[in-house]
DNA sequence: CTGGGGATGGGGCCC
DNA sequence: AGGGCCCCATCCCCA
């Protein structure tokens, strides 16, 4: 089943308060228990402007029902494309050619996508979705392949709790978040880089479930969640065997799949 | 062993 | 320019 039943835009509504959640210089140092162990703090200006979560505050779970409605799918059901062989199992930071394979959307056998960026070589529709990958692109975020191109190659900002280099400040402080992971869950002090993730993160302890299943009783905090789900709900699964053309719901089951064995291999 | 759910991370795009 | 969301990917665990 293609995932044409996967609207983008479930939100019409505007989010979360988030200035609620406005800068607190060091939320870890009373919050973050020693199981959690955190990246290394960077001092000054990398650190503070990142603080999304102020001490003591807990979201208030009352509103999510009212931002996030249940998914509403089509009923389309026409078969999708399903050779995607050519997935990486391991590479969690996509390179153009995965890139591609990302959507589940059909496929256009012409790509209309004639901007292609220099450094990535990843194509886009218009010049603005080019300019705009270019602000951020180093060469897919893989330091080996990072702006290969010698005249290409800025490196401007280069984060210094790792090799990773990105060619514009923003794409900077979005990756240093992931080091100093600024959004703390007030219940466990876990911390995650991100405000959204740490959204989902207190689903787990409140329990809330605003994904529902519009073919079972099921319910799930999590989109990503639910759209794995729904594939449990569709004959023809999205990813498929070459060999022996069986499909399953998920690349980790089609892996283990032809791991231990495809029969038809 | 397989299939599925839970949880989480990150790049890209939209606003 | 930056915040926030979408989507994909993956790991872990359990039935």
């Amino acid at each position: 089943m293609p995932r044409s039943f996967l609207v983008k835009k479930y939100f019409t509504t505007k989010k979360p308060n988030y200035s609620e959640l406005e800068s607190q210089t060091d939320p870890f140092s009373a919050v973050v228990p020693e199981r959690y162990p955190l990246a290394e703090l960077p001092t000054g200006e990398n650190g503070s402007s990142d603080a999304c979560y102020p001490a003591g505050l807990v979201w208030n779970v009352g509103i999510l029902p009212a931002l996030y409605t249940p998914v509403s799918p089509s009923t389309t059901s026409a078969p999708g494309p399903l050779d995607l062989s050519s997935q990486s199992s391991t590479s969690s930071s996509s390179s153009s050619e995965e890139d591609e394979g990302r959507t589940s959307d059909p496929p256009s056998p012409e790509p209309a996508d004639c901007f292609q960026c220099t450094r990535c070589r990843k194509s886009y529709s218009g010049p603005a979705a080019l300019s705009r990958h270019q602000l951020t692109c180093a060469g897919g975020g893989d330091p080996q392949r990072a702006c290969s191109s010698p005249a290409g190659r800025s490196s401007a900002f280069r984060c210094k709790h790792c090799p990773k280099e990105y060619n514009s400040l923003g794409a900077l402080k979005m990756h240093i978040r992931s080091h100093t992971l600024p959004c703390v869950c007030t219940t466990c002090g876990k911390a995650f880089s991100r405000p959204w993730l740490l959204r989902g993160h207190i689903r787990t302890h409140t329990g809330e479930r605003p994904f529902s299943c519009p073919h079972c009783s099921r319910a799930f905090a999590d989109r990503s969640n639910l759209r794995a789900h729904l594939q449990t709900h569709s004959e023809v699964k999205k990813y498929q065997c070459g060999a022996c053309s069986r499909t399953f719901s998920r690349m980790s089951l089609l892996h283990k799949h032809t791991l231990t064995g495809c029969a038809s291999t």
